[in-house]
DNA sequence: GCCGAAACTGAGCAGGATGCCCTATTCGGC
DNA sequence: GCCGAATAGGGCATCCTGCTCAGTTTCGGC
């Protein structure tokens, strides 16, 4: 059975639409972990071809990069953090540009509401999470962050209960 | 070239120290998407036993499940907000339970601060997103959530900063 | 400086998966 | 009822995987 590290730079904008049966696929990978594709056709039924055919449409589309299945815990960053951050909305490009110049911020979404940002960042201890949290509030045009700790993966990541529902009429 | 979707449940609470060697073959993952075990011994340098092992190590403790490569909008899921919920904190655990039965609760973390939980939302569409709401705010002990929609991902995930800079001393 | 454990290398082997081709057939929408 | 897309089925050469074993190197502790 085959290792491969599938990672695909998948656009986030580029959203395949996923079918029943691509459904059936993602169901069987996330129930079960290395899977060849001729297992998968066996155990869907379907011929290796169409599994073959519609995993590369999926790793095309559908699926998101690689480092998202590395822990950064492993990495050496136990910690996680949410940092909300308010700013002066005009520099939001500006800022954008040097918080992402910050390497423990993994991931950094615009909001609507009272804050202007929500930063996911990692941080080696506590002592850390605070030099970085001053980075961030040393970028120009930044007013104030929040930053909360996460103390505990309470719902644990799953995507299972959609697959299970099955696609959506994607509106 | 082989495909395989690799999915360790790999348990968020072991954290395997990941040595040089290890991060170089993350980097090496990371850059490019599907490899061969073969192909990343011989880019590496190292014998693909080493390599081989060094992959089985990595598979068991230090990657996440292959849930988080799968994009929530080919699902039909094009929304995403995060949901910050004030409960009463006695009620925690029950609260935990009932909103981890929502399937669009992607994820949630317990958080230090004034917000109790920190929930990753993906939704159809706002109506979606209003319904889903209501059912957090009907579980027994929330108080109040406020939702933020994400306008944009402003930093996409990426890990690939804290691979750059190689593994930290785990402290 | 020495010892032992752990990691790495190199080799080999059987099984089988991949990637790609082609064609006939089925299915669904128009 | 027709057309196009998706699928099944078969085939083939390549070469990857998984596993084992022994010998060598590296590294850390004493």
């Amino acid at each position: 059975m085959p290792y491969s590290a599938v990672r695909y730079r998948a656009n986030l904008r580029i959203m395949h639409p996923v079918d029943a049966t691509d459904t059936r696929i993602l169901r069987a990978l996330a129930v079960d972990p290395r899977r060849t594709v001729v297992a998968l056709a066996q155990e869907l039924g379907l011929s290796r071809n169409t599994v073959q055919a519609r995993l590369s449409r999926l790793e095309q589309h559908a699926f998101l990069a690689f480092d998202r299945r590395i822990n950064p815990a492993s990495l050496g960053y136990p910690l996680l953090a949410f940092i909300t951050v308010h700013v002066q909305q005009r520099k939001l490009g500006p800022i954008t540009e040097a918080i992402a110049q910050i390497p423990e911020v993994l991931e950094g979404h615009g909001l609507t509401g009272t804050a202007d940002l929500l930063l996911r960042v990692v941080a080696v201890d506590a002592e850390d999470l605070f030099r970085i949290n001053g980075k961030i509030l040393a970028c120009d045009g930044v007013e104030r962050t929040d930053t909360a700790l996460a103390m505990g993966e309470l719902v644990p990541f799953r995507m299972d209960p959609l697959l299970e529902r099955g696609p959506r009429p994607a509106g």
